[in-house]
DNA sequence: GTTGAAAGGTTATTACG
DNA sequence: CGTAATAACCTTTCAAC
């Protein structure tokens, strides 16, 4: 884990709203010139501390207007059938988020879909047809009230 | 809803993968002059189709080394309510994510902390001390096996 | 309507103090 | 770290399709 002072993390705070701010912006908005910006956004971007930089699309306006979180859980907890499972969600674009949690299920996963019919496809193929999969639970998204994948970047110890 | 070509449809599935890719490296990719590619990403900017370009941090590098999915159940449905909590978490830092959603729960949160004594004071804080949550589950999660905003690309019926 | 090429202005990137 | 030089890129214009 690597140790970031007051600007760094101000930095992360703002490329995690917009990523595309020019080193001069980010220089006016820091406190810092455009050059000091640059190294440090390398920097941390090196470090792993920026694992990407990628552009948010609204799925609604890409004809996928439908999201779901789904609670799947196992037939039983061996490492060979966790692992196979997370490579399937891995593999398959419709997944967009999956977590191996602790608790009364065993995954969740965000998917998107254009319609209930192609849901129920997704269904039949990933959790009927597969028979570790001993129960899910679907929830039907009305509203995406918060979206993103911003950490918080204050010091405080929340 | 915008109508995307095979161009735009390729250009988008590559910059939700990494929107540091210039205008050039894109029009090799898609087949398509630089100044065509950028042409066509202002606009889809304009459309809304794509929201933001944003840094993606990694948590655990910046000491929030736990992630949090957790089921709310209100008291009753009210608009007023709803509202009310909606707001709530979208002015939390902390909370990444947060779902209205149908079924067993009202609320999905996917949440970060830096250790279990920050998670206990934020359910206190959002949910304990809260007499409109009826009832909440918490997942900790062990593992992001996938962990995206990228929605799918190809034209398929899926 | 679209494209590609060439112009100029802006920004990223590196070298140096 | 900041300043300054260079290189790369973005952005617009324009002719042609």
């Amino acid at each position: 884990m690597a140790d970031l002072d007051a600007f760094d993390r101000k930095l992360l705070a703002l490329v995690q709203e917009n990523a595309r701010l020019t080193a001069e912006q980010l220089g006016e908005r820091v406190g810092l010139s455009a050059s000091a910006c640059h190294r440090r956004l390398r920097r941390l971007r090196e470090a792993g501390v920026i694992e990407a930089e990628i552009a948010v699309v609204a799925p609604e306006t890409v004809g996928r207007s439908l999201t779901m979180i789904v609670e799947v859980s196992l037939e039983r907890e061996h490492p060979h059938i966790i692992d196979a499972f997370k490579r399937s969600m891995r593999a398959t674009p419709e997944v967009m988020q999956c977590y191996y949690v602790t608790g009364d299920a065993d995954f969740i996963i965000i998917l998107t879909a254009r319609d209930m019919k192609s849901y129920e496809r997704f269904t039949q193929r990933f959790f009927f047809d597969n028979p570790q999969v001993r129960k899910f639970r679907t929830f039907v998204v009305m509203d995406r009230t918060k979206v993103g994948l911003g950490v918080p970047m204050d010091d405080r110890d929340d």
